[in-house]
DNA sequence: ATTAACTCCTTTGTATACGAACAATACAAA
DNA sequence: TTTGTATTGTTCGTATACAAAGGAGTTAAT
């Protein structure tokens, strides 16, 4: 699926964060292709890996996504032997997540992967421009 | 779903990536709902409105996207009226994608939402950040 | 204690994404 | 012209995304 722009390239930021996603996205895919986990995954992976023991609702908020969405992530984490749910006992709304023992044993290797993947995308920037780029989408992000 | 990052913004580009891109792309699908229509479905009329009468085939590569993605996209928008085909009768494999009239109507209307939306995102940046921005982006699009 | 309001999570519905397999068609080579 | 190969577009399977509604549980206010 990766291609490059046409060389008139679009003037449109919208499409340039899209395209820049799906390739950062698809790249970091392959490297996660070997131990059979999705970008996704591998994001609540190193989330627990922060604050172990997290509830869907913080988690959401952590990670900033929706519940929606997250509810069938951990789903399928859970089949897949990833993570684990423990229920609360004074809550019976709210169960903890851990990450499981096949999960921790991953753990070195796979956050060594994400930082494979970061300094590929940004390998021939500047210093200065890597502290930049890093600004400007935080700034972005917190627009509003 | 929008949310703010925490004080401790997380070291990882990839994360920051996928964060900016959700904003922008929330903000301008926000924009076009009274439209009825997607953030995809927009890209696709801009993408006929430059080169009408392309192929999927061509469009997919002229707009990155995959071709089993486009299929689903064109064809909700053939059954809500946004685009038509014309089946070549040379190459029967092929059909030229048009934009229809109830688009057309819609044209500047929908051009200018998106420049709105573009100027939205990097509102507050200084002209070099603003092309900085963009360059860096570019780079990283079509490295490898 | 009981109702109202709120929170957590799941479910439903729709729209991307994209790899993989396919059918139909076109074309090039022998 | 038959055979092998490549191309176009669809379909299938799986995984995000997220709005909206719903079920279960908790808490606050009366």
């Amino acid at each position: 699926m990766t291609q490059r722009l046409p060389d008139d390239v679009p003037d449109c930021l919208i499409f340039l964060l899209a395209k820049v996603y799906q390739k950062a996205h698809a790249s970091f895919k392959k490297q996660l292709t070997p131990y059979g986990i999705t970008n996704m995954q591998h994001l609540v992976l190193e989330g627990l890996w922060f604050k172990q023991g997290m509830t869907a609702s913080q988690m959401g908020k952590f990670l900033i996504l929706d519940k929606a969405t997250l509810s069938d992530v951990l789903d399928r984490m859970v089949k897949s032997g990833w993570v684990e749910k423990k229920m609360d006992k004074k809550d019976r709304r709210l169960s903890s997540i851990h990450t499981s023992k096949k999960a921790d044993d991953l753990k070195q290797e796979l956050i060594m992967e994400r930082r494979n993947a970061n300094e590929d995308l940004m390998k021939g920037f500047s210093s200065e421009e890597k502290i930049l780029f890093r600004r400007l989408l935080i700034d972005i992000i917190n627009k509003n």
